[in-house]
DNA sequence: CGCACTTTTGAACAGAATCAAGTTTTGTGG
DNA sequence: CCACAAAACTTGATTCTGTTCAAAAGTGCG
């Protein structure tokens, strides 16, 4: 194994070899000369206060982004002032690839609570891409897991009722938390009701009494923003996943 | 420029550079050498006759498909057989990019009239668009292309109504129809309503009510599966868009 | 500490689903 | 080409889920 290169701490923030993200941004197995080209590509680290834009719709492409840490929605406007929220982000998901078919974005990205993101430009991306296969790789997969997840998305809106759709949005974000070292089966809503409504094609009253649902019957324990997940087996059996017994 | 090379019959119909479709599938302005060797890639002509599966959920990913003539659908089967499809697919569209994340397909694609598709080897794209940047780019474009449109999808599924999901299915069939040369008032229907209500998050018996609304209105003339559109304007103010003066 | 935002809950309502015929269209085989 | 069966479509009546409207209670930020 080489020596390592000495730490220089004012850069260290932005070292993708030492960062604790980077089974969730990059490809396993980069040698030391695709992870500096690769560490090349990410600009900066960018801080997005809560409420604040990444970016907007209309906005032209410059980079991808990696949330380093926080949480963030992007939601696409209806004209007449209809919100859908295509989804919710948290650590490791890369976002922005919304604007890569057009040049400019098609929706906006704003952080639900102070947020930090690696900023990765686009163009280097393209270039790097060319050279690094396993990067290049990495990148389609990462495209093509958000198309997946998309039709995973018109699966619920289009066939679950109010009920399903809620115990599979907690699921989701049960086993997103899970996979990132937090507790599966606690933990806090960073969205509103209304938000979590706009993103399951519900309305906010409907969301609360689902929750309260939930609580009654002793599936969830809910405390305004902090979830307890009770009952994972009944959740799961609400969706149709076959139940895990327990 | 450079002679022609000879053509070769039998070959025909795989040579894109000969391609009625080419505008659809490849990027502008490649050179002699990229396109024989995007040629290269384009592995046969498959024909999918009505009714048969092009591929299911769960079965590997060894190509992309480019809808050559004919029409089809992918859908997403939910485990207790409610079926999402995720769209319709005409000539020209790409599909199969849902295989690239996992390796395996998540969806059925299933032809609803007699089809053919160019088969694309999905290494031979993954080599080739390494050593072409436009075709890189074009390829990025295309999967970038997908996730807005299912964003759209999503704003459809969750915020509007029967009435106006429809309007917006039909105008966008009619824009894509318009974009291939066909008629944009006029055109089949290759699917049946039940299908039309598995895309839109609605039971067949709303869809034919919606028809008949639309029809008794004069929004539409609706003769079983084809289509006249008689008030253009009329579908666009329903799903929010500027009225096209009409 | 107060004001704005968020959440909960109830009651009335609306839109789409469901159930149920009945009709039309399509495809098949004689 | 016709007869017949299956599939697709239309329409009506009823039911149900989720929305809307409204008010009150809770929470948290400045």
């Amino acid at each position: 194994m080489p020596p390592l290169p000495p730490l220089e701490l004012d850069r260290f923030q932005h070292v993708c070899g030492t960062c604790s993200l980077r089974e969730l941004c990059l490809p396993a197995g980069l040698g030391q000369d695709a992870l500096a080209a690769v560490e090349s590509m990410v600009q900066r680290h960018l801080p997005v206060l809560r409420g604040h834009f990444l970016y907007r719709a209309g906005s032209p492409l410059h980079s991808l982004y990696a949330v380093r840490a926080g949480f963030m929605k992007s939601s696409v406007l209806h004209e007449d002032g209809r919100e859908q929220i295509a989804g919710f982000h948290m650590t490791g998901d890369i976002i922005g690839m919304d604007g890569i078919s057009a040049g400019r974005h098609v929706c906006d990205v704003v952080a639900l609570e102070d947020s930090d993101v690696c900023e990765i430009s686009y163009v280097t991306l393209e270039t790097l891409s060319r050279e690094i296969p396993a990067l290049q790789q990495h990148f389609h997969r990462i495209m093509s897991r958000e198309i997946v997840r998309d039709y995973g998305v018109m699966l619920l809106l289009g066939n679950m009722r109010a009920e399903e759709r809620v115990a599979a949005f907690i699921l989701n974000l049960s086993q997103r938390f899970s996979a990132r070292g937090y507790s599966p089966s606690e933990f806090h809503l960073r969205m509103t009701r209304e938000e979590i409504g706009a993103y399951l094609g519900l309305k906010l009253e409907t969301i609360s009494r689902v929750f309260s649902k939930f609580q009654e019957e002793g599936v969830l324990d809910v405390q305004n923003k902090h979830i307890r997940i009770l009952r994972e087996g009944t959740l799961r059996a609400l969706i149709g996943s076959p139940a895990c017994a327990r």
